[in-house]
DNA sequence: CATGAATGAGGTTTCATTCAT
DNA sequence: TATGAATGAAACCTCATTCAT
């Protein structure tokens, strides 16, 4: 397990101004767009901090340090796109199973959709950081979220175990990213939404109904 | 589309000697190493070195630059399991659809698990240096194999289009990628095995006949 | 023709505060002394920053890289000469040509004698970077500026063509080096002074009444 | 002054054999080569003998260091200089001045024309190394032979200084320098040469009869 | 003698971070 | 608070030179 360096990773103030919501807002996307035109490797203070139009010390007011910046977005995007499946669970409480996965996993899907950019973008740097830790922290949202909703559907007697669910998680996200990294034609994320439903829909029946 | 800074990516020269083949190799396996112990911010060209036992200048005559170190690794690692896929998927044929899938599924698995470390290693940058487009052309290999197997498939009559493979194998990917993260434990290898199975068998056998 | 690798030349930031000027000047500075001192094949940028009294950041806060900053010294060097000359055939308008010609070689002369040490450090590198270049824009100044003059001669018919005139220069210049690199006691540069008015006094009038 | 450090300078063997002839001769021009197309800044001794097909071994079993074979490619080229003036020297011996100067500055153009790119190559780095002391030995040679031919010349009663002398030699290989480095076509070079001719022709008339 | 793999000091350049203004 | 000049540790990479084969 890497020894990395501890670091503080808090955003350093919360921004209750304005203005100041404004400006890390400026940081924020200014970011992503580095991360898309530059790269990580390329990803420097300076540069975010001139391409969000302030400059380094004052990206430094609201973040201590580069990694705290970097957690911040990754945080964010993840958040988000946690939220957007707890609702959606929360929605589809009760619904027969194949309806049920149809919402959860095109709220996903949506969430992602929303900004592909975004979501390219973190892949460069999700594995570095605190990358994993926080991932699995939004994974464990997102799987509580599916173990409650799948406790509700109507036409299935006992609910995955939460390995499984772990999996298809996984697998979902496994799936988007590479549709993502691959270009991600609207036409082609419509196809990867139909193919997801079913991926996931038959995983579960399957591990219901075990292989005879 | 990321404008990255185009560096030459092949290894300098191919070593002739035994005693050349020796470096290249240790420096190889340090490569991982240090990418385990420190992770990739800190894989430095000179710690890589210290680690195998040869200087940096050594470094230097066998990769032209830091990125085709890493590069070359990434590169060594996913063709390996590429031909573990295909050999499966060799001796797969006219078998069974589920039991096809299962030697295929386990070949794949049993490839990633030989060594977890590299694995786990590689994922750190795998988004960085020509990591997607190598990925890309490493997973084209493997959806070729299966796309070829799978019309040998005895009990199936028409072979699911490129897309759903492709799908397939990237939601493989993320599952396993997922559990190495999580600290994989030979048990949790053997869980995701047997799930893995059964995913790809349930997916393929919905893709085949519409749920409706 | 050379295919060396393109480097940015142009200076990074021109200093707008007092305390940047400032800085930029002692780099300048600093590197004609290590040149001096060290001879080209030693001036590294580290130790022209020592010598200047700043930090290796700091120069390359107004020096793109190494280049740039032999270039903008090499550069300052002939406008200051290129300006003294064009300066000096201003002033030396309609005068006999005598008069004239001994007016502009002494101009040119006093330019490069007021700091005799940055003409010397120069020399060694001033076949490299975009050396040759430079100077070559700035002999075209001295000639043009030459030309006029001798136009404006009231005691010659037809003023002496651009290669007679670009020979001339060039000669002085190997002369003023020679003399130069030979050590430049004040003695000597009075000597040369002397002989360059008449080289280049009788060089023209054989070129304007030819020998035969 | 630099003080550079003392290496030892001279060729490291006397070639006897007539193999280690051609090696040397190889090494030598490829020096050149490598001058020509990579530049100073770029010439290492592995390029130098890859250029001349032997192994870096080779070439330090000939050359002590890269400066002794710098030096010598140098000191060749300008002792072969030196030795055209000379015999040239001798044989105009007794001419009237205007013939005397003519076959002298030829000879110097004609030797220095043989392999215009050797010159070009060397200009690079003539200031560095022994550079200036090696220009001034040789430079020397030259004086002393032009101040040999001009005594025995019917035409004049005294012969001018040897400061004078030392002037006129350095101005023409100025002039010289300045067209080759402009790309020196054989038409320009043909030019030069009847121009110094004349330079050196009023120069040396001008210096005997003073200003009147 | 020739080879070329290995060395490692040292050069160039970047960039996270600070702090005087 | 905001700025951006300054810092300097540390990264990448080169290349003169040696020496075992």
């Amino acid at each position: 397990m890497p020894a990395r360096a501890i670091t503080q990773i808090q955003p350093r103030k919360t921004p209750v101004q304005a203005r100041a919501a404004v400006t890390v807002g400026a940081i924020s996307e200014a970011t992503i767009q580095v991360l898309l035109s530059d790269g990580v490797e390329r990803l420097t203070t300076t540069r975010v901090a001139e391409r969000a139009g302030v400059s380094v010390g004052t990206l430094y007011q609201y973040y201590p340090n580069k990694q705290s910046l970097l957690f911040a977005v990754l945080s964010d995007h993840l958040d988000k796109v946690a939220s957007a499946v707890e609702l959606a669970c929360e929605q589809a409480r009760h619904k027969p199973l194949a309806e049920m996965v149809r919402m959860v996993v095109e709220a996903f899907l949506a969430a992602k959709s929303e900004r592909t950019d975004i979501s390219q973008a973190l892949y460069q740097f999700a594995a570095d950081v605190g990358g994993p830790a926080l991932v699995k922290r939004v994974g464990q949202r997102s799987r509580k979220a599916w173990e409650a909703v799948l406790q509700t559907a109507p036409d299935i007697e006992v609910a995955p175990d939460k390995f499984a669910i772990e999996i298809m998680i996984a697998a979902m996200a496994g799936a988007t990213r590479h549709v993502l990294e691959a270009g991600a034609s609207p036409a082609m994320m419509r196809g990867l939404r139909q193919h997801l439903v079913v991926l996931c829909q038959s995983y579960l029946r399957a591990q219901l109904a075990p292989s005879r």
